[in-house]
DNA sequence: CGGACTTTGTCCGGCGGGAGGCGGAAGGGG
DNA sequence: CCCCTTCCGCCTCCCGCCGGACAAAGTCCG
């Protein structure tokens, strides 16, 4: 029984009071188009809905000051992004500042019950610690697949017995506020959207590298989730005809070459094989080799590793280079590669796309590298969920 | 100065009477949520502007009979597609009924002012024909990318002479009436979306394999443009690292592989050295040989160009495959091949496709031919400037 | 053939919401 | 200390919309 607002007006003001942070009553009369009174009237409401609060009076303009009103100061969203290994549990103001931020390893195939009580866990330890305020929404990021209208994983292949798992409603009955879910990829889209380098624009690509790679795609500023909640999996999109067997039952996938697992395989290769004397002597130390190696082998200057990457990024390059001529974005942000060796990758990607891309695709094209890392996920998944509820649906 | 909505209940009948046809006033208000005293002023007023007009009465349904309303019948909007080689032009009524069509020949190097007044001249002949009324929009389809809210080309590569030629002001000065220019692949995925086999479908793609290779995108029922115009520009993506040089700089492109010009070049190789008795036998018959010719072959069973429409089906389907499971679409429509190997295409792409992309974005995706053919793109534009003008925008 | 019932369309009264004016409150500047 | 500016609450006026009443048109049944 969360507050939520009654109309369209009421909606755009809370978007604007969470989007420019405080406001005096006179400059919102200035920016949406209401006069006085009715604006009066639609802020009160808000106001006797607990959605907004007065806060002070703003400095002088030469006469009168106005009153200043802000986004209720005791308004939380919780932002849950639940990796294949990990669970990053985020909660935010109304404006979507965030307040605290947890982090704890998890294994993903222990199953929904599991999973889910250890984010609630992890999300009551945060309200505990002096951040309460009442919850009105969560957003939640799952690594697969995901009916969004429903809120249910979709034939998830990492994720053993989530598959139609109700999260959404299951969530929603745990910690009575609305909840909404989404892919990992998308809601990191959304996180980069709200605090990340995408704010000014409309349609543009966010790329993860880690366990597997994905992409989220925003078009006029919304997530775009395709007819059946995949849109964006490209991880299996074919690089080359005669490449290693994927677990998809293809050959050639961007996956088999650059993935979690593949960089893990080729490391070990070149490990034991002793063609790399950092991964030989990571081996030896550690008994198993990671992608995680590989990125600290590129850090230190080792070359078969950097090699790697080099040879990961020129493929994910190709794949990025038809898929802007297909949807000429206004940017692409890298995400998720292993901390470090983000721009030895994005050199790579960058000299591929715009190499082979056309040149009115890529004349105004910007490739970055996230700056929001772990925590654009959980950001994402609060901006997911305020939209929601800001927009007055329940 | 046409008329043209002045409100969004205005707006919403005139689309519901282009999509549903002839409707009954009381039927009318059941459909939209107006109180009949709403409903009775809007249509007067919609009568008054010339938009629609009273079309006798319906059956009765126990009582009095209701007056039937329907879009005037003397509204036109004309839709002009020109192509590489072509202009097509057709004249419909307020509900996109085709009322005339003709096509002719054209070079599109001949320049925007000579190619534009034989546009004209078609559409001249057309209303002189008996199918006069007020012309109240055009749409207009160009081969090449275009910058949809300026209605100019960009940086067209085949269109000498267009570049930034202001196409939308100069046919809107001379028609007088409203004009917008978009993509012919566009205008065609919009002409699929109304009368074709998208009408059900928000999300998908429309490919065109003609002179070059192209790809419409519709995203929640809307054409997508991309941020610069030129989404969809799929003739480029790379499909083999050593593949045969593309005039546009790389190798191995989609068009330079099946592209027409592509497919001349093999035909003729194929011709030259005697390996296909049919295109020799063309070539000593015609002199040349054309993308046209392989498609005869192939419908004559020839072995040789069955084989270049298998080859060319397969690696357009291995580019689908990566575009399916980046978008995620719920239809793909294959258009503008030479007609009758459409069937042969059909296959290759379908199995490509359903072979390479994910289950789940296959799962219930439909892979089919265009019928409509060479109206799609005339029926688009004809949609395009419709929509604009029933929204109520000049 | 006529009367009762149904449906449709128009007219009109009443109501609610929004815009704008007015005046009081609060502050700046001379 | 006075006057000007700005902001905000209150009040009134006006417009637009809804819904009911009524008239017109038709069907159905006795």
């Amino acid at each position: 029984m969360t507050a939520r607002p009654e109309n369209i007006h009421q909606a755009r003001l809370l978007l604007l009071l969470r989007g420019e942070g405080a406001r005096s009553r006179a400059e919102l009369g200035d920016v949406v188009r209401l006069s006085r009174s009715k604006l009066a009237v639609e802020l009160d409401r808000l106001a006797e809905l607990g959605l907004v609060e007065p806060a002070g009076l703003a400095a002088s303009r030469g006469g009168r000051r106005s009153g200043i009103v802000r986004i209720a100061s005791g308004l939380r969203f919780a932002g849950i992004d639940i990796g294949a290994t990990s669970i990053d549990v985020a909660v935010t103001n109304g404006e979507l500042e965030v307040l605290g931020h947890m982090s704890a390893p998890a294994d993903i195939r222990d199953g929904p019950a599991a999973v889910l009580a250890q984010a609630r866990e992890l999300l009551g330890k945060l309200r505990a610690r002096g951040i309460a305020g009442e919850l009105h929404g969560t957003g939640i990021g799952l690594p697969g697949p995901v009916s969004f209208p429903e809120g249910i994983p979709i034939a998830p292949p990492i994720m053993p017995g989530w598959d139609r798992y109700p999260v959404r409603e299951a969530m929603g009955q745990e910690l009575g506020c609305p909840v909404l879910v989404d892919n990992d990829v998308n809601i990191m889209a959304l996180g980069e959207l709200h605090a990340g380098l995408a704010r000014s624009v409309d349609d543009f690509l966010l790329v993860k590298i880690g366990t597997g790679i994905g992409c989220g795609i925003v078009v006029g500023g919304q997530i775009y989730h395709g007819v059946s909640g995949s849109a964006g999996d490209i991880g299996h999109i074919q690089v080359d005809d005669h490449g290693p067997v994927c677990p998809c039952g293809n050959t050639g996938c961007l996956e088999a070459y650059f993935g979690g697992a593949a960089l893990a395989r080729d490391a070990l290769a070149a490990g034991r094989s002793n063609r790399s004397a950092f991964l030989a002597a990571r081996l030896a130390e550690n008994g198993v080799l990671t992608a995680e190696d590989v990125g600290a082998g590129a850090i230190a200057g080792d070359a078969v590793t950097l090699g790697m990457v080099r040879d990961g990024g020129r493929r994910v390059g190709r794949v990025l280079a038809g898929l802007v001529s297909f949807f000429n974005p206004g940017l692409v942000i890298i995400a998720g590669g292993v901390a470090g060796l983000g721009h030895v990758l994005l050199a790579q990607v960058r000299s591929a796309i715009y190499q082979r891309s056309l040149p009115l695709a890529t004349g105004n094209l910007p490739i970055v590298l996230s700056e929001l890392e772990e925590s654009a996920g959980v950001i994402g998944a609060t901006r997911l969920i305020s939209d929601h509820v800001f927009a007055g649906r329940a």
